[in-house]
DNA sequence: CTGAAAGCGCTTACAG
DNA sequence: CTGAAAGCGCTTACAG
């Protein structure tokens, strides 16, 4: 049974290869009889399409391509990325997509790769994640016509999800407003990432609007070390009351530098994170977050990239809002 | 451009499409000179052979299926397996392999999944994970005659890495030991697991050896919630002086319960977690821990799982200890 | 309702 | 050194 392939089902059901093949796509013509009996006999043969014949014939890309081109000390803590893989391959499974999952450097070595996949016909969209200011991958697959939803940005002529960073931040800045804070910090991880504008400057807005004090640090990177940094910084400057944070790796760091500091967090610096994970209902004190499943986001990546690669008009979906989930950190002042 | 194939080449290069193939390919029989002029045409259209057709021509599948059979709650604190994806996912590229990458239920599912891969021709091999006593799945894929490795676990005919579970758990217990602990308990996540089993007999016997008392306690989840049930079981029947986690998610939930309970970790009760993790180091106390890099795992699976795809003999193959890292929360007493 | 034939885009013996 | 032909395993107009 090395080799079973359609014609050897067609020989011992008696009829022809074509009959076969119509017969197990649920195509018109073929008697129910036939179409029964060529069926079990596939089963009963443990048959399965040669899946690269398959998409040869129907021109078909069977995935879709996802590149993470970070180093991996930004995922390391982080569990958006798994969660995120995770969310889209469940989500293409349901339409038969896989996807085709690569890790490595830059922007450069990117393109090259989606190039790469889109000549070999190996996806039939891309997503695309973390994005920049004048993106250049954005313009790399629109003239390429390689269909593609942008996580967390507009742009046009693509698909996008807006992921709703300024809501959140001002979700989180309200919170700790309301519990007492009147200057705050912002702790962001990497400044070049559109979502991490989006949120500076909506907490700018809404620092002016309540007549807050608003510092922003940070920026270069995601580990704990600059977590910590950015705190140590923050105060040398000045002493802020609320402390926002991008991440949950941030986060720690920034908890370590205030005890380092003899700051209590959750009593005199009121803490929250952007990102939710285990670790933080368990940390002592446990975070403040916005709780959004990254998996959530994935699967609406999936059917927003599908939904073009089958020939849909680009648009732009909104991520439900996450809700904020009150612990310890900030208990108040 | 649509649609550039190879002929379109041969037109332009004035050949015929089977040399076009001989040229690019690297194969003897055509001339210095053709074989440049048909690189640089092909180069300057941007063509690159379709995928599917190479496949399907070649009988040679492009991926590596990988399957993981966990509730979302049981990777979503470990870094373990995206990491290992990472390490998986980058030497298979190197012989130009992907990953095919699914999750969901259990094992049978798991099963299914596998065979409908390699019947689809999908796959050249199998990377088992979180293998358990009498596999089912080792038999189905050596029935099936599907080349595997078996991270963790020895099966005839297959492939397999010794992680050394049983060295590593020893190096920690003696660390223990040294650092004054008479007592020891080992928190272990999913008791199924075989390298679970490893670990504790590995422990019973070193404690026998050294005439220690060692109570294990666990093995129905990997939450930070069982970490901390698990501990205050441990408490509840005897007072031990060193803890032992089979990663860093149970560690930290049994650090909270060591806090309820009114006892200091790092001092009174030494912790450490066989799984290493950024948060490891921020937490306080950071916490001792074996370093290895499940990149490095994923790495040597591919290897493997390679070479037995190219028809080698299966083999065995041992995963280079880890470094002990000693933090705060083994202090001593 | 059914079959013979061509095609998807490659690779590879087989002649020249 | 080079080309015409067949084949990989499917799908799909096109005749009957």
């Amino acid at each position: 049974m090395g080799r079973l392939t359609i014609r050897d089902i067609a020989q011992k059901a008696g009829v022809s290869p074509t009959a076969v093949s119509f017969a197990l796509n649920d195509r018109p013509g073929i008697s129910a009889d036939t179409r029964r009996r060529v069926r079990e006999i596939a089963d009963q043969l443990g048959w399965m399409p040669n899946a690269n014949a398959r998409s040869l014939s129907l021109a078909r890309a069977g995935a879709i391509g996802l590149y993470i081109a970070r180093e991996p000390s930004s995922y390391n803590t982080e569990r958006f990325f798994f969660n995120f893989l995770v969310g889209l391959q469940e989500t293409l499974a349901r339409d038969g997509y896989d996807v085709l999952f690569h890790t490595g450097a830059g922007e450069e070595a990117e393109i090259r790769t989606y190039r790469k996949w889109w000549r070999e016909r190996r996806i039939a969209g891309v997503v695309l994640l973390d994005p920049v200011a004048a993106d250049p991958r954005v313009r790399a697959v629109r003239d390429a016509n390689i269909p593609a939803v942008v996580v967390g940005a507009r742009a046009a002529g693509l698909s996008s999800i807006d992921a709703g960073e300024a809501r959140m931040v001002r979700t989180l800045a309200e919170h700790l407003r309301k519990q007492g804070a009147q200057s705050l910090g912002y702790v962001c991880g990497l400044k070049s990432l559109l979502h991490t504008k989006e949120r500076a400057q909506a907490l700018r807005e809404y620092a002016q609007t309540y007549g807050l004090d608003l510092v922003v640090q940070g920026g270069e990177d995601v580990t704990e070390a600059a977590g910590r940094a950015a705190v140590f910084e923050i105060f040398r400057q000045e002493s802020v009351e609320g402390l926002i944070f991008d991440n949950e790796t941030l986060t720690f760091g920034g908890i370590a530098a205030l005890q380092t500091l003899g700051l209590q967090p959750g009593r005199e610096v009121l803490v929250c994170s952007c990102e939710d994970s285990p670790i933080c209902r368990i940390a002592s004190p446990s975070i403040t977050v916005i709780d959004r499943d990254p998996a959530d986001l994935g699967a609406l990546a999936a059917t927003l990239v599908l939904e073009r690669a089958a020939g849909g008009r680009a648009r732009i979906a909104y991520l439900p809002e996450g809700d904020l989930v009150v612990r310890a950190s900030t208990a108040g002042r």
